[in-house]
DNA sequence: AAAGTGAATGCAAAAGCTTCTCATCTATTG
DNA sequence: CAATAGATGAGAAGCTTTTGCATTCACTTT
């Protein structure tokens, strides 16, 4: 199953990668770090170096099968690329993160840039705040 | 005249901080990475430690006087902080940085974040691409 | 099915940016 | 001008990410 996407995107189909896509697909956390994924296989019992989860991950971008994001903690993060932009918003208290996305934010960037004279490659747009949610994790002090 | 920002700030009036202070002042690039401050005061014959640099950045951005930014490149910048929110559009051919507000993003995000449920803090919204602008030295392959 | 080949891996070392430690120095106050 | 809390510079250390290299592996060819 995975396995095509690998193959397709002109590599070859190799344990770490194979246990790497599986992982992202199947976590219950969307966006994760290197760290991550490799404290994650390492749990499941899988032995991959560190080093290995960075250059498939950097592999994956590169084949367009996940997307980097630099959300401002110093460390990146990694999702799925679902094919669909999407915008995020953050939790400063808790970490959730919550995707979005607003057509009309996405319209008047591309006016912005033809005003500026600037082709559009990309955006990065990240909103920060504290979630009010009361079922939220970090409203629970005492549990 | 820089030395009352800087006592303002609940800071002592150090040579450091207020050549750093009128560096960022009156460099003709408002975004530089705590390295360019470093470097820009070599040029100009100061004798101050990169740490102190950082250092003098960081009480900086804490008293309200710069503002820090993570464009994707692994380093963080700083500009003198205007009071006034902007966000940014970068050429990732030759490194321009261009300013902009636009109300109509910044409305659509307080409703976002209002339906989402957040109370907002902060954001930062990036645009990537490369300008169009012909006199732009990023167009000048043969000078 | 076995061999051959280039690619992929794990580990350790190194790199790049930022922060910390600590002995020395300095701005500020009385 | 002495006293003192705070600031500095140099280098060590910290973190995330990348790289070098010997070994292993996936895929193709016999
Ligand atoms: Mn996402
Ligand atoms: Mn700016
Ligand atoms: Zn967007
Ligand atoms: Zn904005």
């Amino acid at each position: 199953m995975e396995d095509q996407e690998i193959r397709k995107a002109g590599l070859k189909v190799t344990v770490p990668r194979v246990k790497i896509l599986e992982l992202l697909e199947k976590s219950p956390e969307r966006h994760v770090s290197a760290e991550d994924v490799y404290k994650m296989l390492l749990a499941a019992g899988e032995d991959i170096g560190l080093a290995t989860v960075y250059r498939v991950l950097t592999q994956f971008e590169a084949a367009g099968l996940v997307e980097k994001h630099h959300f401002e903690d110093g460390y990146s993060v990694f999702e799925l690329n679902t094919g669909k932009h999407h915008d995020h918003i953050i939790c400063v208290t808790c970490g959730r993160v919550e995707e979005f996305v607003d057509e009309t934010i996405e319209k008047r960037q591309r006016i912005i840039a033809e005003e500026l004279g600037f082709q559009i490659s990309e955006h990065e747009l990240v909103i920060y705040g504290k979630c009010l949610d009361k079922n939220c994790d970090c409203k629970k002090k005492g549990d």
